[in-house]
DNA sequence: ATAGACTCCGTACCATGATACGGAGTCAAC
DNA sequence: GTTGACTCCGTATCATGGTACGGAGTCTAT
């Protein structure tokens, strides 16, 4: 199979193809000097393997030692049952950490439907410490770029927000706005509680960026109102 | 406690507190205008948590999504619970993971000492075979033809070899040998920790071969030395 | 009240893990 | 044997998650 046919059935794009190739996480198949790339097909899998490890956050290099790790001709037994046993280590440790982590969650949940009305619990609170802080949520959305205009369509809106009452909080305020459509970019102030937007008024509207920030559960409101 | 401090605590640069505060994974406590950050003790853990999901493979903006899912008062528990429910989902999906990885580690260890023939079993065999026995694949190694020699000039070679702890070393070494010119067969005995050579002296000698073992990591001398 | 340590803040820079680009080369199908 | 899709390769660019710098400001202890 060819690089543009293994790249599809992986789910990656040509180019990361090459990219792992020249980080030596997969063989280099040429015939001789000159020519296409032509893969085995469990090529997939291998690549499947990284990606899912990435996703695991372990490194490229440390995906490469996992890889190479075997048992073969050539290499020293004790030294790679060594290497297996200290990635095994790394690996359970991991493990425990990310089952701590859901035991937090499954706390968390078990605690949300109760009745105080005042139950601040945090993830944190759950996994052993505590500590609070909070923000609403938001769903994630692809961006759609919204490109600078020439002249004289761009305009400023500021808003005054209240609810925030962290940096998250304006950090899903400015993500929020930074994904409309027709908003070039969002400055967020949390002391003055204020959004200073630029966008495209052939596009978008004051209405309707005032409705982005409230959907989040924030209110806002135009100043010169 | 200061922002020094914290960061000591936590194991991190102070740089890197301030980098978190920017991204809104941390609150920034200070008091009116300008002046140093003094931190609640609570948040050595917040910081440590922020690594650990790191090293998991969250991204910030992921787990600042983690730090903020909360109980809040009164609001939309149910979108709460939701959130939470996404992301434990996520993660038990991370464990499984993992411990797919675990598992195929621990049967690359466990194919280690094991059987006779030389297999080469990596982690993507032990891997894409979950649980089932995918067949291990069968290294082809080219051989170089060392034909019987008609008169004198084959000798036997018996070395000394340690490090050798099971019949995957033994097999291993034999291998190596056998691929060298001028040797015919290599005969190995894990109980002895020894291997009888029969080789060509015009075509290679003792001294040679001993290289050949100790570079795949095991020691070998002459016993006559 | 002054030294010395620490902090502030903006900005520049870095490594990792990709992605994008573009002109030339390759291949398979017609 | 020409066309058109695909590939090659080097290099440039990007996003993320930090790290480093440096001049000015702040704290604390003496």
């Amino acid at each position: 199979m060819t690089i543009g046919v293994l790249a599809e059935a992986a789910g990656v794009g040509v180019e990361t193809v090459r990219f792992y190739e020249r980080k030596g996480l997969i063989a280099q198949p040429r015939k001789p000097q000159r020519g296409f790339r032509y893969y085995a097909p469990e090529t997939v899998e291998r690549i499947r393997f990284i990606r899912q490890a990435q996703e695991l956050g372990f490194t490229l290099r440390e995906t490469r030692e996992l890889l190479s790790l075997r048992t073969a001709p050539g290499a020293d037994c004790a030294a790679v049952r060594a290497q297996a046993q200290a990635k095994l280590d790394d690996v359970m440790e991991k493990t425990r950490r990310l089952e701590a982590i859901c035991q937090a969650l499954q706390t968390l949940i078990a605690a949300c439907p109760g009745k105080g009305p005042t139950v601040a619990c945090t993830i944190l609170d759950a996994f052993g410490s505590q500590g609070s802080q909070g923000a609403p949520q938001q769903v994630k959305v692809r961006r759609k770029q919204t490109k600078a205009q020439p002249s004289g369509s761009m305009k400023t809106l500021v808003l005054s927000i209240s609810g925030m009452h962290c940096a998250g909080c304006t950090e899903t305020v400015k993500s929020l706005l930074e994904l409309e459509e027709g908003v070039q970019t969002a400055a967020l102030s949390l002391e003055e509680a204020k959004a200073r937007i630029l966008y495209d008024s052939t596009v978008t509207e004051p209405g309707r960026l005032v409705k982005v920030v409230e959907r989040a559960g924030y209110s806002a409101s135009t100043p010169a109102e």
